[in-house]
DNA sequence: GTGAAAGCGCTAACAG
DNA sequence: CTGTTAGCGCTTTCAC
């Protein structure tokens, strides 16, 4: 350990002697602890800007027992994911609400499944992080109970779909998917087709369900060829959408981005016209949607503020000690372009920046 | 404080107890100390597997001093980056090699310039981490100076603009770039133009050497008025494009390929056809490559290999606790598709999981 | 090969 | 309001 650490570590003791007071007051002083002279604060940390010193994080830990850290952990399941802008997104408001409130943000991913049970027992054995903010995971994944079962505070992104005793941010994905068919409807169109995220998950099913209450509030009928269950990815969406074009439907949509470019692929191979044969609706409003050909109409969610205010539920309940579960769902929008149709004039927009 | 910690915590000492041996003996067969006789390892050990005892991570930081967090610092400037799929890639490579090799990752994304120097201090100065891990900066950042000042080990992702001594992974873009230059050189383009990346940065600045190189090899002059500054994303691309149509080219070597995805639209729109009109190569072989329209011709770099090298390098580093600088440079691939022209008749290829 | 003992740098009662 | 004191749980000489 022979590691060059050459100048003398500055520790609370020698912040203490040169201000000529007792470790405890230095500790108070960079603590905020209310009770000390303001005199001897402001001579406190005159010593301390001057000497450049910052509490030891490995001390501190061990002795009040709290890492200062908090645990993003995805899961295997959803790297495929990280081909789309969606989680880059998620962790710049996740890292941004840790910068303000003073955690350090550790990112768990688990590449194989071994991975995922070492660290996921390292995770909620020891005092590595304070709490987790656990992406969402398929039905049955038996992350979820063990978190429940340990006593680390965890807000997960996006509901589970066991309805458990645990705090998560969502966004209203029925609601959003179903204005996004209505509005198709609306535009006179009749055979709606949707492709689906995977069924085994909560974002799935719901936007899936949003599909069918628009059709529903409409006395529509639906029909089963016209729903194909894919996986969110732009691939995915190709291989939905040219399933789908044997049922001829006027209009899809698409429950992400991705699949919602993969079928406009699909159709331009298939050599029909969007939005003038179909019409086409995607699910996030992720950046290459204002810049797509043409321009997709999608149900924006807002990943960045979903990011933040996991990291707020989360310290909430770390500064709190208590535990109780909370709940936040986050309004969608439907952001009209140009591939639904209702909007043939407008010039794309190249704008992509003014997002939340 | 009162946060249910019921179960009274497993420590060395309990462990001791139940094994009946001392707390250093624990201590030695947890670190994999050799000296200790297999027969009372093995009593331990199996005490260890029955309680499922982990050492506390605080105590073992205080006690020797490092902290088992690898960081990867990422300054603001790149946060727009964040929209397409580098950093996400990157992240997985280096999240990988942490797990195989035993360290935490923790990310640091700098939001604002106050972040950054608060953050940065902290950084520096403490026991958070034991090395840190830097993605590119533009000409004249303070963090790199202030790193090597620091004793604090570095890789960076990406050669620094002063060649300092710094150890780095690139990639070599130079010689990547000439290859796609020359390339269409060899396919009969004539007036080739560039899209580069912000010329203040080393990858901006070999790309676009590597363009000069391929031309000055062929004797053609550089026309300057074929060159144009952009900043890597769809958007830059696009309205270097339209800047550069006003010249004329019959090719345009974009440095990134979110920036050919721009160029692609800016000629879509007017009217020009790829790549019989105008050819386009671009640089990274990102997933939305192989699914352009048409699929894009693309210098690939192994992304995720250079984040799994900069963590060797640096655990590396770490244990040997020497500092000697090295460097690593990973060579490139062109990848022909059909936006250069050569291969008109290929089909999309849609397998786009078959990459490093 | 194993144990005893002295810290690592900080926090948090408890006195005063 | 401030100082004293006792740990937090582990590593690591140093003896035996």
């Amino acid at each position: 350990m022979q590691r060059g650490r050459n100048v003398s570590k500055l520790t609370l003791q020698k912040v203490a002697e040169l201000a000529g007071v007792s470790r405890s007051t230095v500790s108070r002083v960079v603590n905020h602890h209310p009770s000390v002279k303001p005199a001897v604060r402001q001579r406190v940390q005159k010593v301390i800007d001057e000497t450049g010193y910052h509490p030891d994080p490995a001390a501190r830990s061990l002795a009040n027992q709290r890492s200062g850290i908090i645990g993003l952990v995805i899961p295997r399941v959803f790297q495929s994911l990280f081909t789309d802008p969606y989680y880059p997104r998620l962790m710049q408001g996740i890292s941004q609400a840790c910068n303000t409130h003073n955690y350090i943000l550790s990112l768990f991913l688990f590449h194989t499944e071994d991975e995922e049970q070492k660290l996921t027992a390292k995770l909620l054995r020891q005092q590595l992080v304070d709490g987790i903010i656990l992406s969402a995971l398929p039905a049955g994944d038996p992350l979820v109970p063990q978190l429940i079962g340990s006593q680390m505070p965890t807000v997960m992104i996006g509901r589970p779909l066991e309805a458990q005793a645990i705090s998560y941010v969502d966004v209203s994905n029925v609601d959003g998917a179903d204005e996004a068919v209505a509005h198709l409807l609306k535009l006179g169109r009749q055979r709606i087709a949707t492709i689906t995220g995977p069924l085994n998950t909560t974002v799935g099913l719901d936007r899936r369900q949003g599909y069918r209450n628009a059709l529903r509030n409409d006395d529509i009928a639906v029909d089963e060829a016209l729903i194909v269950e894919s996986d969110f990815t732009e691939a995915g969406g190709y291989q939905a959408a040219r399933q789908l074009l044997e049922h001829r439907p006027d209009a899809i949509f698409a429950a992400s981005d991705p699949m919602a470019m993969g079928a406009l692929r699909a159709l331009r191979d298939a050599g029909r016209r969007v939005p003038d044969d179909i019409a086409i609706i995607g699910f996030d409003d992720l950046p290459f949607a204002a810049t797509a050909h043409p321009p997709l109409t999608t149900v924006r969610q807002p990943i960045l503020r979903q990011g933040i205010t996991a990291v707020e539920m989360l310290t909430d309940l770390l500064e709190s000690g208590l535990r109780p579960t909370r709940q936040f769902t986050a309004p969608t929008e439907l952001v009209i372009r140009q591939s639904c149709g209702a909007n043939p004039k407008t010039h794309v927009d190249i704008d992509v920046n003014v997002r939340l």
